[in-house]
DNA sequence: GTCCTGCCTGTGATCGCTCACATCGTTCCC
DNA sequence: GGGAACGATGTGAGCGATCACAGGCAGGAC
């Protein structure tokens, strides 16, 4: 920075001026400056920025599960926001879903001295274990939240679950049965749940319920069985890849689909649409959701205090694996 | 820290020993030292030791298509190897291909005074623009590499598409139609390469060839044009999400897989043993790559210069949608 | 007893930037 | 024309770590 004063023949501040966009600098004094950067190809050293500063310019962000649509599409939406506010993301992806792995994670943003964290985690005990986090920053919540959390961002599962179900009693299906994903996760609770008040609300029995774990071997294994029931007319899979396993379960045991079942998933996952039949699906704006949380997350850091944010209602998207019972 | 060398009635310097595992501290006192830390919560300045050091403890990375399955593996891999490392890993998603995106991304980085810098970029004009760059840190390439290129790691595509060409044909059709990646994708033209020598060797003409895009719809499109020719009684698509697209415009038109009609995929989703029929395809080890690349990076960073690695070879996993042909 | 050698510990400068404050000209107003 | 007000620039301290170097205190050799 000394060599840019003293070929643009002016002191270091106002370099430092010029670099921060003060308007404190005559143009012709910026312009000498800016063309000994550009002719020196002078970059400012960030760690002594933020070590002058005390800001780190750097957001973290914990998700669960990168490698599956949902949690991916979140980041990429976190980063978008984070960018366009001139901040930089840190990412700590968890592979294993213990609290421990959390705190390790968290630990290690903190290390990278982030000015905020956004968790987006959904299984129970890590949520908690998040939740009672009494971090020196600011921590949003990016799933597994309910409406009226503060510093919170979410999707309404818990209504998505509900056009699925009501989607398919519309149809006249007298139940549904279910694929549900592993219940120490809130999300797939949240699904559940709502699967389950709409037949109650209509005076139905729900079909049969059955465990998942989001996998699509485990959509399998629950399609094998749902298959041998006769009675069974209408699945709600409460993810892409579960209704991709119970789809071929149900082709392999010469059930069509959706003349004798109809199959509703969750996510509306690229490859959705082209399945065969094509999926009917409920589709939620992840990235949305990731640009909210680091709106909540910035407000914070500005001292707004912990802001809330509205759920966001899914769409339930129509395609071709769902139709009138056959008689 | 001059908290905790009061604390502990030493001084900074000895403190810093400690926290850099200095073997030049007496037993009792690194104890003593640890307490204090551990009593004042004390976490040392990242900022200031950048400063000190000269060294950001960062590596780059940039990725086109993370939210594909290839790209974002790479991407674990090499976060996973770095942190082993005692790395921290900044990830730049490119969300258009243009080399003017890259550098921006690459800008971006230095930004962040990373010590070196992993491209996985495998579109041609991107990627030369990438081995043109001459930056200060080592840049390694992850994608869209040839055997012996330094500072560079990938995989066998042209081999990945020889064992799938080779395993229609040795069921017993007579050629092989093709649906390609885009061709300014180096990935996709080695791909294609390696489908057409095969033909070659074997002195058969390649079978029909159709670009796709890598998406399922592209895929859709190019199952379309196929499906309507009984002439074609294999085909070969460039990755898993093609070869989906590919599934349901033969559905549609009647044809059966593999009965009629054999497909092999590449890249190995992990929805693709899920399919129906089950799918053939090319198995990449993508988290293996990062971890070379990173192994790459450090060993340059280390003062070794530019070293090489092996291509990885893809293995061919053979599912439910290839058999011979029914005559 | 002296000196040397080896471990362990402390001292001060330094990294590159921003912050608070001082300074120097202009302009403008009464 | 004097002084207030303001705009543009410069000066020096300080952020919190590490590095190079300078001791101090043992034990062993002579």
């Amino acid at each position: 920075m000394a060599d840019v004063a003293q070929a643009a023949g002016v002191s270091h501040q106002t370099v430092s001026r010029v670099l921060n966009d003060s308007p404190l600098v005559r143009d012709d004094t910026r312009a000498r400056v800016q063309a000994a950067i550009a002719t020196l190809g002078y970059r400012r050293n960030n760690a002594a920025r933020q070590l002058a500063t005390n800001r780190s310019g750097r957001l973290g962000m914990v998700a669960a599960h990168l490698a599956y649509h949902g949690p991916s599409m979140v980041a990429v939406g976190v980063v978008d926001a984070a960018h366009a506010a001139d901040y930089e993301v840190s990412l700590e992806g968890l592979t294993e879903l213990t609290p421990d792995a959390l705190e390790r994670a968290v630990d290690r943003l903190l290390g990278q001295s982030v000015e905020a964290v956004v968790v987006a985690v959904a299984h129970r005990a890590a949520l908690e274990r998040a939740r009672a986090l009494r971090l020196p920053v600011p921590v949003v919540l990016a799933q597994g939240v309910t409406e009226g959390d503060r510093l919170a961002a979410g999707i309404d599962q818990h209504l998505g679950a509900r056009r699925a179900t009501e989607h398919l009693l519309d149809l006249g299906h007298r139940r549904v049965a279910l694929v549900s994903g592993p219940l120490d996760w809130i999300e797939a609770e949240q699904r559940r749940d709502g699967w389950q008040r709409v037949h109650e609300e209509r005076g139905l029995l729900p079909g049969p319920a059955l465990p998942g774990d989001w996998s699509a071997a485990s959509g399998y294994a629950a399609g094998r069985r749902l298959a041998v029931d006769r009675e069974v007319t209408a699945v709600f899979a409460a993810n892409d890849a579960m209704a991709l396993g119970v789809l071929k379960a149900l082709h392999e045991a010469g059930r069509r689909v959706p003349e004798e079942v109809s199959l509703v998933g969750f996510d509306d996952e690229p490859s959705a649409a082209f399945l065969w039949p094509a999926l009917t699906t409920v589709a939620q704006e992840f990235s949305a959701l990731g640009r909210t949380a680091v709106d909540l997350a910035l407000r914070a850091l500005g001292g707004e205090g912990a802001a809330t944010a509205p759920l966001v209602a899914p769409v339930l998207v129509v395609r071709d694996s769902t139709a009138p019972p056959s008689r």
